[in-house]
RNA sequence: GCGAGUGUGGCGAAAUUGGCAGACGCACUAGACUUAGGAUCUAGCGCCUUACGGCAUGGGGGUUCAAGUCCCUUCACUCGCACCA
């Protein structure tokens, strides 16, 4: 008879509801231990069957860590705001705020039926004015600590979406919801000073547990390089400066190439000869995407910027300059020297533009190609050439004695430089927090009064973007038209929202303290629970969301508001779940699994068993649902070890039981869950060997599985009158002594390949197991007629037997 | 191009970190039970060989009594970053 999991499934659930089961206190006595897995979009598709695998996971810890009487914080909340729900409101021709009204129920119910214990008493949705509020008023924090301004830059700008995105958003030149090409755009925006934090960004990632692969995307993405910047006088009076980590190249330099997007060709304009070249060079760039400019890799475009010279600072020298689009005017200070004996890129620029080319470093020829720094720097011979007094020096020495001798002239600079950029704050668009910020025309930009927050978010008929690149708020006046907070004058509002990225950078810290309304969370219940201990996600997040709350979390300690300067722990990413062809699960394949179907089918302990035993948590899974169906069967078979049970003491396979404790406890707090659910199979199958078990081995092993299928195991246990509730049951303990058994099967080897076995005394000596391993008779047809070398002895393992 | 990772039966995967490769599950095969069912139970299941045995962890080489695991080399795939000076 196999077990009716729909009614154990809502009858547990209910029961936890109601009784509140899962709720964390803040200040209990107990150690306080924080799971955190990202909170999802509320997006109309509904819970995907990759939510359940990381929401499982995270839960079975849980559960475990609970019975192992820790206070635990698992909480769960709604990241509504940004374009995916305002994308899906606008198809769907409903108010973004009704549209996620509904999906959170969705989500909400289906969680709900799949029995992860979440909290749900600190749930918030990053929409609700009551957490806003406090994104609004930690915004104004940044900004009165001058760290946040409004400039007027080249930004990413999505035609389809009409709207900024940021560089995180644009990765790769291409829009990251709409796939469109992104171009860039003159507009004001509001921006955070992210890249002050670069450094502490990096040295806090010391002070964290993140998965190496997690630190390195952090470290890719701040992209420090640490160099020289160095003053270049122009012929006929002027200079600029340049950035080099190589320049020990430095006598090598044949041309400057200038960014056509920076400052520096605007001031040098008057001079130039060439203007209309030069300015029609420049409108070109402007019009190229970021695509088009990383795509255009070979054949480096530019013009020479006519009648202005360059002079190189260590020789005298003088040089053309020119405009390339390969510089940014954004990274360095958008002017670079151009040694094209030693960088590819300035190689081919050279190639193409017929510019000299001198070779400084000795070791290669350098006609066919350039002669680069990670070959040199192998090359310990290297030595320089063509570097005056500095000839000679290997590259080491000389990287330390130009750079001295330049600072000490007054005009280098020891600089590092960062590929992070500040962060794009502004989004026009309807569904976000709107950025709470006034302009007037005497005062110029006004923060609004704290005790005035949150500003709301108007109720408007039409939230479809613009064409004219204006937020929607934009044509609502009587919320446009406002006074000034100083001088009471008319002012207006800012019309630009932040970005979804706001909400989702500090709600693991509301989470600490969800209802508070003086504070976005008190001082005390945050250093109660001190950080997030634990926090899943996707491996697309552990970049730019990371970082952002990283970030986040460091300003508001650098103002005294949070306990610590980092408060997330421990980071993980699980791998995704693809459809059964091994593909990505997308509507368009029509490999999606919705997990209510296998809910209805198969019930939700076995999904969430199904899910843990796919496979490595960290590596992508395909779906099969006769995999589904085998860890169906294994839960029919546990329901049926009821019959088994008899009224006798103590446990039937006590070795076996300790061992599996130990297994599935060290298992499920190294995440490896695959192997735990095989441990309670590999029990499960020695127990049905038995006539009868006793109620220890059932209550065992159902308490072993409950953090994994927590319905059909609290039933069992509560139909078979084994003892308390198994979620407010301490965990099971393991005896190290009674997991070891007393007989092994010792393995002999001759020659290394195995030639017999034998049952053996755990406590037999070395010299026991040499003679028990000779006497073995089909071992002695490979010792005969030969001489024994050695015998190599593994205790409790094996005997090897050399021989000649 | 740079960085990281992966590669083990028909499939998903294990392997106490150098000690019996393939645990556990799926699929498959045979049988049992049966008021034929996509239920349950029993046995088998890497490849070659009648067998003794031999060969097998992407390929090649090495270290070792012993290699999936360590070293060198090579191939394939996946994921990040990508004109960052």
């Amino acid at each position: 008879m196999n077990y009716d999991f729909k009614i154990i499934e809502e009858k547990w659930q209910k029961y936890w509801d109601e009784h509140h089961t899962f709720e964390a206190k803040t200040g209990s006595e107990k150690e306080p231990y924080y799971v955190l897995v990202e909170f999802p979009y509320p997006s109309g598709s509904g819970l995907h069957v990759g939510h359940v695998r990381s929401y499982t996971a995270q839960d079975a810890i849980v559960r475990m860590k609970r019975m192992q009487g820790y206070n635990v914080l698992y909480p769960m909340g709604w990241d509504a705001f940004g374009a995916p729900a305002e994308q899906y409101a606008i198809q769907n021709h409903i108010h973004p705020k009704d549209a996620v009204r509904e999906n959170i129920k969705t989500f909400k119910g289906q969680m709900k039926s799949l029995g992860f214990s979440f909290d749900w008493s600190r749930e918030f949705s990053t929409t609700d004015p009551e957490y806003y509020k406090w994104t609004q008023w930690q915004f104004l924090q940044f900004y009165k600590h001058g760290m946040a301004y409004k400039d007027t830059i080249a930004v990413n700008w999505c035609p389809k979406c009409k709207t900024v995105l940021s560089n995180e958003d644009a990765a790769g030149g291409v829009c990251e919801r709409c796939g469109e090409a992104v171009i860039q755009k003159q507009k004001s925006q509001w921006l955070l000073r992210m890249s002050n934090y670069a450094e502490d960004l990096l040295e806090g990632l010391k002070d964290t547990n993140f998965a190496e692969k997690v630190k390195l995307g952090q470290i890719n993405w701040i992209g420090k390089s640490e160099g020289v910047e160095v003053d270049v006088e122009i012929v006929g009076g002027g200079k600029f400066s340049i950035f080099t980590t190589c320049i020990e190249t430095i006598y090598g330099i044949t041309f400057f190439v200038i960014a056509p997007d920076g400052k520096l060709i605007q001031e040098l304009m008057p001079r130039v000869e060439n203007k209309e070249e030069v300015e029609s060079y420049i409108a070109e760039t402007a019009r190229k995407s970021n695509m088009d400019r990383t795509e255009l890799n070979k054949g480096k475009s530019g013009v020479e910027v006519k009648g202005i010279r360059a002079i190189n600072p260590v020789n005298g020298m003088e040089v053309p300059i020119f405009l390339g689009d390969f510089v940014l005017g954004d990274y360095g200070t958008g002017a670079v020297m151009a040694v094209p004996s030693h960088d590819q890129r300035d190689f081919e620029y050279a190639k193409e533009h017929h510019l000299d080319i001198i070779p400084v470093i000795s070791g290669r020829d350098v006609t066919e190609c350039a002669y680069e720094k990670y070959d040199y720097l192998e090359n310990e011979d290297a030595r320089l050439i063509n570097s005056e007094e500095f000839t000679g020096y290997s590259v080491p020495d000389a990287k330390v004695a130009i750079t001295d001798m330049l600072v000490a002239k007054g005009i280098a600079r020891k600089v590092n430089n960062y590929k992070m950029r500040d962060w794009v704050f502004s989004r026009q668009r309807f569904w976000g927090e709107p950025i709470p910020m006034i302009h007037c025309e005497k005062c110029g930009w006004v923060p609004m009064k704290e005790e005035e927050l949150p500003l709301l978010l108007p109720d408007v008929a039409e939230y479809e973007p613009t064409d004219n690149g204006e937020s929607p708020l934009a044509k609502i006046t009587d919320w446009v038209n406002t006074t000034c907070p100083n001088c009471g004058g008319p002012a207006v509002r800012e019309t630009d929202t932040m970005p979804n990225w706001a909400g989702s950078s500090w709600y693991f810290l509301r989470f600490m303290d969800a209802h508070n309304d003086s504070e976005f969370a008190s001082m005390d219940a945050m250093k109660y629970w001190k950080r997030v201990d634990w926090y899943n996600g996707g491996m697309e997040h552990t970049a730019r969301h990371l970082l952002y709350a990283r970030f986040w979390v460091q300003f508001l300690y650098n103002i005294g508001l949070v306990p610590s300067k980092e408060m997330i722990w421990t980071r993980v990413s699980h791998g995704m779940i693809l459809g059964s062809n091994g593909e990505k699960m997308s509507k368009s394949k029509g490999n999606v699994i919705n997990p209510d179907d296998i809910v209805k089918e198969m019930g939700a302990d076995a999904l969430r068993t199904y899910e843990m035993f796919i496979g490595d948590y960290e590596k992508d899974a395909s779906w099969s649902t006769n995999g589904l169906k085998g860890c169906k069967k294994f839960l029919d078979r546990i329901w049926r070890l009821q019959d088994k049970l008899n009224n006798q003491e103590g446990y039937t396979k006590e070795t076996l039981i300790h061992q599996t404790i130990r297994k599935v406890t060290t298992d499920l707090t190294t995440m490896k869950y695959n192997t735990a659910v095989s441990a309670l199979m590999i029990l499960l199958n020695e127990l049905e060997k038995e006539d009868s078990i006793t109620k220890q081995d059932l209550r065992t092993i159902i308490h072993l599985l409950n953090p994994i299928a927590p319905h059909i195991t609290e039933e069992i246990n509560e139909r078979c009158a084994l003892g308390d509730m198994l979620a407010v049951s301490p965990w099971p303990v393991y005896d190290d002594a009674k997991t070891i058994e007393d007989s092994y099967e010792m393995v002999v080897q001759v020659n290394g390949k195995v030639r017999g076995k034998m049952e053996v005394s755990t406590t037999a000596t070395e010299e026991e197991m040499k003679s028990l391993a000779q006497s073995i008779e089909n071992v002695q047809t490979y010792l005969e007629g030969h001489e024994i070398v050695k015998m190599v002895v593994i205790p409790k393992k094996l005997v090897n037997i050399v021989v000649r």
